[in-house]
RNA sequence: GUGACGGUAGCUCAAUGGCAGAGCCCCGGAUUGUGGUUCCGGCGGUUGGGGGUUCGAGUCCCCUCCGUCACCCCA
């Protein structure tokens, strides 16, 4: 232990923990393939101004939570607190809306907000999101859910629930704000303290309320899919139609808010069954506003971003194990000084034809080797004492048959076979 | 940012205000050059950090850091 840890809300990655990293990573990558989104990665740092512009000023993103500073050179800086702006940004930076439209990206990066750290929520911390921008199509809402749908699943995660919501958009959102606003405040003696402070910051999130006493007047309290326009209406019902259509379960759920204001029409959230604040596992929804905020032509656009953590703690909630990571195929142990290069020389040529191997350092006694080399995990160990140097020769043991044979040095690469399945044990040949 | 609860060995946890311990891990040994089980031994701690009360503090008080839960918000 020295006096230096990690910063508040950020952890290290330690080698025990890659085998659930790969696990998610490799099938975001496979999945995202599958449905013909291309990765993409944008530069952590980003303008605030980016943010500031695309999520809204009035959020809590960029109230208080961005890492932002100036520079020496007196930019003003932000550490990306989410996916989406500067994907967009890019998009249009590249001229990617030449392209065959909608351009379906995706990105595995670190996302950076300074918030009170809990468990599955981090200051740092890892995001695969997708964005398909250039389409308004209905039907691209449904495959990115169907998208989401099937890597969920893919990982071994049950009993999520699809939450679904439109926001509107401008045509019809500010109308239904109206309408709730003012339902809440005729009933505000009714709610609760919390509530009633809610209502005078964000009306929306009175919706959600976990306040018993709430519940009355928010059970009573208008829908914003009463309020939809006939375009945000037709939207809404053509998403419902296509994810019953490829019989994905949702739950409608008018409370759904999400906190960055570029959302429009539709909008989602994946939730975990166990119980918590941070059981929203994955969320996104359409951002059909987004470019024209950014000062480009107005460009349709949707996109989620699934934490990384949190998939992870689910996984290990339920149970899930990922795939064992490849075995260790050789310990090389070795008694005495010509040993020990010997040691050396055919862990060089194991290696150059492709075969893992540990090979023993410092002069442990031959017993402590063959304890290292079973709790590395190998399927053989390799034996090279003074028998061996004087002949030649090493000793190859199959650590699970206690088998073992000797052989010239130049053959022992065939005998362990460098594929990633378990090797041939030695049974077969003849052996003391 | 606010409030509540917690922090003892690498890990999981004990210890009435009175000698800081166990299990696991790690290292070594149980007759010659052979692992897993077993047995024995060893390493390992300014009890998160700082101050205070006390003859004496892991234990009580204050500050601080970190974690957890809730608010807030979200991935």
């Amino acid at each position: 232990m020295t006096e230096f840890a990690t910063p508040r809300g950020t952890v290290d990655i330690l080698p025990d923990d890659w085998a659930h990293w790969d696990f998610v990573v490799d099938t975001a990558r496979r999945i995202a393939g599958l449905y013909g989104y291309r990765r993409i990665e944008t530069p952590t740092l980003g303008d605030v101004s980016l943010y500031v512009r695309a999520t809204g000023e009035a959020t809590d993103i960029v109230q208080k939570e961005m890492y932002a500073f100036r520079d020496q050179g007196g930019d003003d800086l932000t550490l990306r607190p989410e996916g989406t702006a500067h994907v967009v940004r890019a998009y249009f930076q590249h001229v990617l809306n030449r392209l065959p439209q909608p351009v379906k990206l995706y990105y595995i990066e670190r996302m950076y907000r300074r918030e009170a750290p809990q468990r599955g929520r981090l200051r740092e911390h890892h995001q695969f999101g997708c964005e398909a921008i250039g389409s308004a199509d209905p039907a691209v809402d449904v495959e990115m859910l169907a998208l989401l749908h099937q890597f969920y699943g893919a990982l071994g995660l049950s009993g999520l629930t699809l939450h679904l919501n439109s926001m509107g958009d401008g045509a019809c959102r500010p109308a239904y704000l109206q309408a709730l606003t003012a339902y809440l405040q005729v009933h505000q003696a009714e709610l609760a303290a919390l509530d009633r402070e809610r209502l005078s910051r964000n009306p929306l999130r009175v919706l959600d309320t976990k306040e018993a006493r709430s519940q009355a007047v928010v059970a009573g309290a208008p829908s914003i899919l009463d309020y939809l326009c006939i375009p945000c209406r037709e939207h809404w019902h053509a998403v419902r139609a296509g994810l019953e259509a490829l019989s994905i379960a949702y739950e409608v759920d008018p409370a759904l808010v999400r906190g960055l204001d570029y959302y429009t029409h539709t909008v989602f959230e994946f939730q975990a069954p166990y119980e918590g604040a941070q059981s929203a596992v994955g969320g996104g929804g359409r951002y059909d506003g987004l470019a024209e905020t950014l000062g480009a032509p107005p460009t349709p656009g949707i996109g989620f971003g699934s934490g990384i953590e949190r998939l992870i703690l689910t996984m290990k909630e339920q149970g899930v194990m990922p795939p064992p990571p490849a075995r260790l195929r050789v310990y090389v142990a070795h008694v005495g000084q010509d040993a020990a290069s010997a040691a050396g020389r055919v862990s060089t040529a194991l290696r150059a034809v492709g075969v893992a191997v540990i090979m023993s350092f410092g002069s442990r006694s031959l017993k402590a080797q063959m304890k290292a080399a079973n709790s590395a995990g190998a399927y053989y160990a390799l034996i090279i004492g003074e028998d061996e140097v004087s002949t030649g020769t090493v000793t190859l043991r199959d650590l699970a048959s206690g088998q073992q044979m000797t052989l010239p040095e130049s053959e022992v690469a065939a005998a362990v076979v460098p594929w990633d399945t378990p090797p041939p044990g030695l049974e077969t040949r003849d052996s003391k």
